[in-house]
RNA sequence: GCGCCCUUAGCUCAGUUGGAUAGAGCGUCUGGCUACGAACCAGAAGGUCGGGAGUUCGAAUCUCUCAGGGCGCACCA
């Protein structure tokens, strides 16, 4: 509701003034929140008009509060020095819509959406790090699925990579483990564990000889000979490991629609037509000379001129050595970014190629997770072909995206280009103290950084699972104490909830470019500006609403229950300021989800559902709701919990976090 | 060397398109449970928004510059 009278509003007060000055070229009004409520629940700052208008700021706002005529949902407006509109919502209109969950419609722009994240090299057990992204991208997910797009989402499996070579390595040549000694292992529990751990191994391995780098060669190199043994045995290794990633993060509610595979990129020669194309567009150059000499080179993104500026007649300018990107290397084998381009390619559908599909994980509630294959099933959903993409994918790697997007651009797919989002965050990392907890020994010069990079490589790190585990653990061993008659299954899934909720509020309450300096203590903590605090003040509206004797879902729904007079009695006046504010802010939802979308970040959804659940428990001790002697007083409070309620876990929802009935 | 990002309270971070007195959480100190559950609330202390210059009616926010930190810049992914 806030969003739509914010629309109208400044519609409103754009056709005023047009209608006062015809012809004046004027900037857009800005419409923010007062500093406090008293002031009222929007702020027009008029200095922006006072230069093309020709006059003083509050002299336009004066003429504009006097001309601009009634608005619906808009009580009156008043001018304050230096120079705002202070604009107050007509409180009683507003909280009967709300009352009634009314959702003005919205425009929805066409075509459907594809969030790639996640992203798991499948040769060990996914880390924080990994679930920040995961986190990151399923919450997005579900902000655009929430303002009705159609999202498909994509977990890219590099199956055919170094990293899953080096594992295939540790099992044959370290380990010396025979095809079906793997097989058996894989079906061990956490065969993703046993992995990281020979992984660092391998690492290790490396280190002591470099003759040893021979084997990652050997085994590369077989690997993408599909009827090779090794081949078999990476498969096997890489779809174990892949099946325990999707496992780990159905514990968090994170699902998949598709895991396109680097190897059916390889096989079904996507990367050929992609190469035909990119050759003949001339995005991509051959090298006759210098240190990249025989490749296949474009220009790295970010470097010379904009391409705007270069002239028309596309001549294939030189590129210094310094700027180029090999995309091809010498021996014919094309790289990681080509194969991205192809893949690009085929989510925009320019490629004129498609997967096979077969299915390959069942979530609960029959939906289906589908991975790419040579042959594939018959019948298969439609992925690709999309006209929005966002590339869950951390910071470090922004250059290679651009390098992608420009390739497209460079094959004349600028409307591609303009809807490709590289949606971009910075590393989990370590404490200190973190990393001296996990029992590795620091360098000085170690102690003294605010965090450390954790690395698969090393073996250094914070498994998804393990910390998961531990949350569940820690929120259990609080359950237990204040439940005891509460069974014991029961009190495990509600561990498991508020464990969910504090890892999901954890990872999303800091922006993207934000460092997230990795600290048990903190991670476990579930006071304070966490998911459990917002989890409990609905666990508390509920509780009123259970020892009431009332269904919170229906209650403002059942005609009656608070009319227009009540809610007009105890929403207006100052002494009302308080509970109106909670309103307010539980009329925000469309708006900080559309703020989220518009701005790639929900931690901006993270920021307002604590709000909103601060409010809340400011309220909750300030006005005893089952005590009240008014009854009609007492209706209007209940229906303010039920709305705000109503709001936390819609939002709540939104962020993948449940509420479990008591806590 | 080039490119991108960061520097706000003791610590960890917000601050949306430049707007009214710069905000949270944690920690510290002081209070509040005969309960609509204290995983909570009230209050206090704590800031030259890294330094400097500029643009503007107005700058934590934009520009320049200096200092400090991080991350990229493979025929790796």
């Amino acid at each position: 509701m806030y969003r739509h009278l914010e629309h109208r509003l400044a519609q409103r007060l754009l056709e005023c003034l047009q209608r006062r000055h015809p012809g004046v070229a004027l900037p857009d009004a800005v419409i923010e929140q007062p500093p406090k409520v008293e002031l009222g629940d929007f702020a027009i700052p008029i200095f922006p008009f006072a230069k093309p208008l020709r006059s003083a700021p509050l002299k336009i706002a004066e003429a504009i509060r006097a001309e601009i005529g009634q608005i619906e949902g808009i009580a009156e407006m008043q001018v304050a020095p230096p120079g705002y509109l202070n604009v107050r919502i007509d409180r009683a209109w507003m909280a009967a819509a709300l009352a009634a969950d009314q959702k003005p419609p919205a425009a929805i722009p066409p075509g459907k959406i594809l969030v790639e994240h996640s992203s798991i090299n499948p040769n060990k057990a996914a880390h924080i790090g990994h679930l920040r992204n995961a986190i990151l991208g399923d919450t997005f997910v579900r902000l655009l699925r929430f303002a009705g797009r159609e999202v498909d989402i994509q977990n890219y499996i590099d199956n055919t990579g170094v990293q899953v070579a080096d594992v295939v390595v540790g099992f044959t040549h370290i380990e010396k483990k025979s095809r079906a000694d793997i097989e058996a292992l894989t079906r061990q529990p956490r065969f993703d564990y046993y992995c990281w751990d020979l992984y660092a191994r391998v690492s290790q391995w490396y280190a002591e000889d470099k003759q040893n780098l021979q084997a990652r060669l050997q085994t590369l190199h077989a690997i993408e000979d599909a009827a090779s043994d090794t081949a078999a045995v990476a498969e096997l290794i890489s779809v174990a490991v892949l099946r325990r990633h999707l496992e780990t993060m159905d514990r968090l509610d994170i699902e998949y629609d598709f895991l396109p595979r680097e190897s059916e990129i390889l096989h079904l020669h996507f990367w050929d037509t992609a190469f035909a194309k990119l050759k003949e567009s001339g995005v991509l150059t051959f090298e006759g000379e210098g240190k990249n000499k025989g490749c296949w080179v474009m220009r790295r993104a970010g470097t010379g001129k904009a391409s705007s500026t270069t002239e028309d007649t596309g001549d294939t300018e030189e590129i210094t050595e310094e700027d180029q990107k090999v995309i091809v290397r010498s021996n014919g084998t094309v790289g990681y970014v080509g194969k991205d381009i192809a893949y690009h390619m085929w989510k925009f559908g320019l490629l004129g190629r498609d997967f096979g599909y077969r299915k390959f994980y069942r979530y609960p509630h029959t939906h289906d997770c589908w991975i790419s294959s040579i042959e594939g099933e018959k019948d298969h959903p439609h992925f690709g072909d999309v006209a929005e993409i966002y590339n869950v994918i951390d910071a470090r790697q922004s250059e290679a995206q651009n390098t992608v997007i420009e390739a497209l651009r460079g094959l004349g797919h600028n409307e591609a280009a303009d809807h490709y989002t590289h949606f971009s965050y910075e590393m989990v990392a370590l404490t200190p103290r973190c990393a001296a907890e996990l029992g590795y020994t620091l360098s000085e010069e170690d102690k003294a950084r605010s965090y450390i990079e954790v690395s698969g490589r090393k073996g250094f790190g914070v498994k998804a699972d393990d910390l998961l585990d531990q949350l569940i653990a820690s929120a259990k061993k609080e359950v237990d104490s204040r439940h005891p008659q509460v069974s014991d299954p029961e009190r495990l899934q509600i561990a498991t909830q508020i464990a969910i909720g504090a890892l999901r509020y954890f990872m999303l309450k800091y922006t993207k470019q934000s460092v997230i300096a990795f600290d048990f203590k903190e991670a476990l903590s579930f006071e304070g500006e966490t998911g459990p605090y917002a989890q409990y003040a609905v666990v508390r509206a509920t509780s009123i609403f259970r020892k009431a004797g009332a269904d919170p879902e229906t209650f403002c729904k059942d005609a009656g229950s608070v009319g227009a007079s009540d809610l007009a009695k105890n929403l207006i006046g100052e002494a009302a300021n308080e509970i109106w504010e909670l309103w307010l802010a539980s009329s925000k939802t469309s708006y900080v989800i559309d703020q989220s979308i518009a701005t790639t970040e929900p931690a901006y959804l993270a920021k307002h559902v604590f709000q909103l659940a601060q409010l809340f428990n400011t309220f909750y001790h300030r006005h005893p709701i089952l005590s009240e002697p008014d009854e009609k007083r007492k209706q209007f409070l209940l229906a303010t919990v039920a709305v705000v309620r109503r709001e936390l876990i819609r939002t709540l929802a939104v962020m993948g976090i449940t509420v479990p009935p008591v806590m």
